[in-house]
DNA sequence: AAGTGGTCTAGACCACTGC
DNA sequence: CAGTGGTCTAGACCACTTA
């Protein structure tokens, strides 16, 4: 030990750990020292030890492992494109973090369709009647690798999307977009919203996160060339397997 | 208590509090149980009592403050918009997460202009010579109502911003883009990329968070028309703080 | 001065993993 | 079956906040 002014014990054992795997001592996937080494090592208590572990859990940098150990955490995230749509001619590629698969196969794995009075935000924004309050919810879950990455609840109003094929599972080709253009309500305008939180305890279950991951949330705003909202599709991903990006034209 | 299958104390104990606060019984800003008070209504040791606050605390829920008690935390973002310039005229305000301020002052607080070797991923994108490793780094520190909310590091090529006003702290009407314009090197194309994680000890430090904070992080990379990438700015948000918007129109 | 959270010790039993 | 992390107890001293 002998290191760092930091004075807490835990906070110096967990310090040397942190240098110890940005030096590469403890490469991604590897086992860090446990509880009993620590103690040993540092001759600290059972709860120390088990703090300076906390910390880097608590950092996304490791992962405890019951019965096994901890271990160093990987990140390998996709890139979710915003704006590929507008921009597939110039796209080179390149990301700034080192996203190394573009296309690894991103599969639906649950979904479920229904009707439900949504949260206030969502009725806002749809504009729904007050003697109609509810609408219908599209609920999927995307797995990555066999790993779930991303859970999405479309919704839309009843006004519009009641009785149609964007009820079942299967909207056909193009999506709900491509049935929202020819029921006559086209989206051409898109707003995304992100932001990061720590996930709730159900999105932990659901995204088998481990701790020190946030989520990502993005809500996506689809609004017809008259300014109508007709579908807000709010998303919760794994922050650890995605990179988001969006490429835009200057002024 | 008698509550929930879970089992474990802390768990329970923290599910009971969390429900509380979603109730609303304690608002927030509001006061929660201490770590005495937890002891004495459960009858559990300190440690599981401080387990308890501990999951709220790292889910962002809870802050505790010493010699106080542990409080409810507030949740008061501002929006930035990535994509106003192109898409003004459609800006309706509305948000989906309440952000109930707009235009809160963001000011800069702190700002330091040097010539460094970038990280190998800016120097990549930059595309330096071998020679000459260097690069110019503009580091920014912003704050919003008094509060560190975002880091901002721009880098930039000595072969086109050596010796200019851009290695000045005040960079003149129109800032560094304008500067690069008349250079001859109009950026016309942005790209971001955004990403979530927990924060690193001194981004900890220099955005004053509290624990169970993510930090967003955003690349933005500046194209000329023909390609060449003039810039990359490099963001660490406090992911408490902001909100992050993208506006754009459909195929 | 009383109460609060922060750190730390020295034990204990458990469920799970891996050999 | 030995080792691992997960939970829990019952103490202790400290620095800090609040009144």
């Amino acid at each position: 030990m002998t290191a760092s002014p930091g004075e807490r014990k835990y906070r110096t054992i967990a310090a040397a750990l942190r240098d110890a795997i940005r030096r590469g001592d403890y490469p991604p996937g590897s086992r860090l020292p446990g509880e009993n080494d620590i103690m040993r090592d540092n001759g600290v208590a059972r709860m120390t030890a088990r703090q300076a572990l906390a910390v880097l859990i608590s950092e996304g940098r490791a992962e405890a492992r019951k019965g096994s150990g901890v271990y160093v955490r990987e990140f390998r995230p996709v890139v979710r494109a915003g704006l590929t749509r507008l921009t597939r001619t110039w796209d080179d590629g390149r990301s700034v973090w080192s996203a190394e698969i573009e296309d690894r196969a991103l599969a639906v794995d649950q979904i479920e369709i229904s009707r439900e009075e949504p949260p206030g935000r969502i009725r806002m924004l749809l504009d729904l009647p007050d003697d109609e309050p509810q609408a219908i919810v599209r609920r999927r879950r995307y797995v990555l690798d066999g790993k779930p990455v991303l859970l999405s609840a479309s919704w839309l109003p009843l006004s519009i999307a009641a009785g149609t094929v964007i009820e079942h599972a299967d909207t056909g080709p193009g999506g709900i977009y491509a049935r929202l253009a020819e029921a006559g309500y086209r989206p051409d305008r898109f707003r995304e919203e992100l932001r990061a939180r720590m996930p709730e305890p159900d999105e932990t279950e659901l995204l088998h996160l481990s701790a020190g991951t946030p989520v990502m949330e993005i809500a996506r705003i689809a609004y017809t060339g008259t300014g109508r909202i007709v579908e807000v599709n709010e998303m919760t991903a794994d922050a650890s397997a995605y990179i988001f990006r969006y490429d835009f034209n200057g002024p």
